[in-house]
DNA sequence: ACGCCCGCCTGTAAGC
DNA sequence: TGCTTACAGGCGGGCG
């Protein structure tokens, strides 16, 4: 469910909230969410009595740097949520499979029903010769060093609201690949944060198909579609994400979104286009729902 | 290289 | 009032 803006949103509240706390102990209700580990217990040990150094964020993936060097990777998958709460009497949701109870109080819940998310901790690797060492803050908001130190995230690709990408070094890219647009946004490996949703609000923002292949852009069409990327991305953001008629996301307070009013394509099926007024079409493309206009999209 | 399947899960809504 | 089917913001693997 949630993508790079729900998960920024999500970031710069749990940064507020948890960072300089320590973990008192850590409570897994559910082993599927941490199957990366070979027991609940060795996740637990990794975490209980650590420290909490501040939160980052590298695409969909949350980063919480502990006190030892290791990172806290949380991954919501389609349908996690993370839930700040204060009172621990607090009657706990179905589904939550992870409770991390700090030392002054209060809890962080993670809560996923479909458990296609996970939680694991990144142990931090032995200094290689030559490089500089991988800890510290600093690293925390530079894409390049955290797929250096979390070797989980090497396979992922630039994030679009945190790394710099000149127009140039964007066409280079899109040039090497025939990939469809949409495919291509929403390969992780290309570019890290975008998903479904996403994809779709930025392609008609861009002017562009979700069909149109990477490499047939005009040096324009470059241009707009990167400015379509990171204006759509950061504006979601400032709408503190989308939260859709299930109301699946919610933020760390347990709040909705507020993006899904601002949506060009996404769930319109049969309105109106904003700009030109004729009906976006839904259409089926790589087993997923895809929302376009036929006239302001080439 | 790329598009299109499937499975992994639970919950909800629509259709009959 | 069922019961069945389709679909849901993700990801990884396999197959053609």
């Amino acid at each position: 469910m949630p993508e790079l803006p729900e998960v920024e949103t999500l970031r710069l509240d749990l940064g507020k909230e948890v960072t300089g706390r320590k973990i008192k102990v850590v409570a897994v209700a559910n082993g599927r969410s941490v199957r990366r580990h070979q027991s609940a217990k060795h996740f637990r040990a990794l975490l209980e009595g650590r420290s909490i150094k501040g939160v980052g964020r590298l695409g969909k993936y949350l980063l919480v740097a502990l006190d030892s060097g290791d990172t806290l990777v949380v991954h919501l998958g389609m349908s996690g949520q993370l839930l700040r709460v204060k009172s621990v009497k607090e009657q706990k949701p179905k589904h939550t499979h992870v409770v991390i109870t700090f030392t002054q109080g209060g809890e962080l819940r993670y809560v996923d029903p479909r458990t296609f998310g996970e939680m694991f901790v990144s142990v931090l690797q032995p200094k290689v010769d030559g490089a500089p060492a991988a800890s510290g803050a600093g690293s925390m908001s530079d894409g390049a060093a955290i797929r250096r130190q979390i070797h989980e995230l090497s396979h992922l690709g630039f994030d679009p609201i945190e790394d710099m990408m000149s127009w140039d070094r964007f066409a280079v890219m899109l040039h090497q690949h025939r990939a469809g647009l949409k495919s291509l946004l929403m390969d992780q490996q290309f570019v890290a944060g975008i998903g479904n949703l996403y994809s779709d609000e930025i392609l008609f923002t861009a002017g562009l198909r979700y069909d149109r292949s990477a490499d047939s852009l005009s040096a324009t069409e470059v241009r707009r579609l990167y400015r379509a990327m990171v204006e759509t991305l950061a504006d979601a953001i400032k709408h503190r994400g989308s939260t859709l008629a299930d109301e699946q996301y919610k933020d760390l307070f347990g709040a909705i979104g507020d993006y899904q009013g601002q949506h060009q394509v996404y769930d319109r099926e049969g309105q109106p286009c904003r700009r030109c007024r004729n009906p976006i079409v839904r259409v089926r493309h790589g087993g997923r729902s895809t929302f376009f206009c036929e006239h302001c999209q080439i």
